[in-house]
DNA sequence: TTCATGGTTCGATGGTAGTCGAAGCATGAG
DNA sequence: CTCATGCTTCGACTACCATCGAACCATGAA
């Protein structure tokens, strides 16, 4: 009855419908001011202060001060895994909260997920470094493999900078749409950011789409995705 | 701002303290009924029972009456990795509902998610076997090789039963304690099915652990767990 | 049939927490 | 300095929902 980790309070935190709307919004990846995520959520000011800081009290959230604004962002790529989990189960369920529109395909096709690239096109890549050899699971947890150090670097991805980070380079993320895993972790943030610096494709800025161009489409599949014959 | 599923239905119904409770409990892998639930919950029949239609409304738990009792269990694989899930989330942010108690290195070691095996020993399990190529990653999901098959057969395990089912053989599960993979899908419940069988460990029946006899944790290790060199 | 057990439904109660307006602080701009 | 903007705090209101006791229903036993 009362073993384990407490479920109910990290739950009831996420199950309020204006904090659930600014767990999602701060899911599009880009840190977000109190008034954008009040705004986000449908709810005045004062609320939002009130719900943000217990966000940031539950771990959910994090705090940036810049200048008179204060930006907020998850807390963690797990935080961002978990709430991927828990969108996968309500979509399971046929619990959209809109019926899906126009953007659906386009959000299953190619979407941000924090700070990774997630969708059909996120998994394929996934599967594809997987089944060519580049990242692997070593004893503990995905490792990229020599192999891949070399691919991730010829694409332009300064890993030494990553190495020095804390959070780990490879993690997996249960994508909600596709119910099967694509990159997370630095690697995976990094990829996705190189990915707009060569234009190849841009996030939109209301939605959490990622918006690949033709061109940039084509290059994404002949380096991540190649056919395996 | 209404884009993608609705999570905080879902979140809001693991949010309650009694439910949580109950859900914990169902973690447990056996099929509970109301008044047990009620109990394990610290509370009476009534609200129990409400929380319970919730829970089966919501896809979360699913009912099936047998004589004149009513059992319940979780719904499905998915939820308990959600579940899970928001354990390591808890966990993580040191909120554990009650302090590191006795029971807790032996929940820690080998306990009972859902239906299959998990920590210490369930990721050492799932690491093992993918070092030795019996299950790898294919195209879209974790699957068992030809290796594995015969491993898994000579094991005692009729894997014609397993593929008839409608659950996927192979699944993983982010354990909360070890931040690691372990097995689950219909293979993993099969295994912790045929562990309990063969006398090598049995569930607790109040709590998740699963305890082996020393005789039992050194067969296991041996089979599962074979030093790499 | 009658009794007992397990579960559900109903109505009333109470506490909790989300909500907003207004006032209070900061910080930055002019 | 003075004003404006962004956010927080406060107090009061409201609504929801968890909770329980009591009555009710269904199943199984005697």
């Amino acid at each position: 009855m009362k073993e384990g980790p407490d479920i109910a309070r990290l739950a009831a935190l996420i199950g309020d419908p204006a904090r659930a709307n600014m767990l999602s919004a701060l899911m599009g990846g880009r840190a977000l001011t109190a008034s954008e995520l009040a705004a986000e959520a449908g709810v005045t000011l004062p609320t939002a202060s009130s719900h943000l800081a217990k966000l940031c009290e539950g771990g959910l959230a994090s705090p940036r001060r810049q200048g008179r604004h204060k930006y907020f962002s998850l807390a963690s790529d797990e935080v961002a895994r978990v709430l991927e989990g828990l969108m996968g189960l309500a979509a399971g369920h046929g619990h959209l909260r809109s019926r899906p529109g126009p953007r659906d395909p386009a959000l299953r096709k190619a979407r941000v997920c924090y700070n990774h690239l997630a969708g059909d096109l996120g998994t394929r890549m996934f599967d594809s470094l997987m089944a060519r050899g580049l990242i692997g699971r070593g004893g503990d947890d995905l490792a990229l493999t020599p192999a891949g150090r070399a691919f991730v670097a010829d694409f332009g991805i300064d890993l030494s900078a990553l190495d020095a980070g804390k959070t780990r380079l490879c993690r997996e993320c249960l994508d909600w749409s596709e119910r099967r895993s694509h990159l997370a972790g630095s690697l995976g943030r990094a990829i996705l950011g190189r990915i707009e610096d060569l234009g190849w494709a841009r996030r939109d800025r209301q939605t959490r789409i990622v918006a690949f161009t033709p061109d940039g489409e084509t290059r994404f599949l002949e380096r991540f995705c190649p056919a395996p014959d």
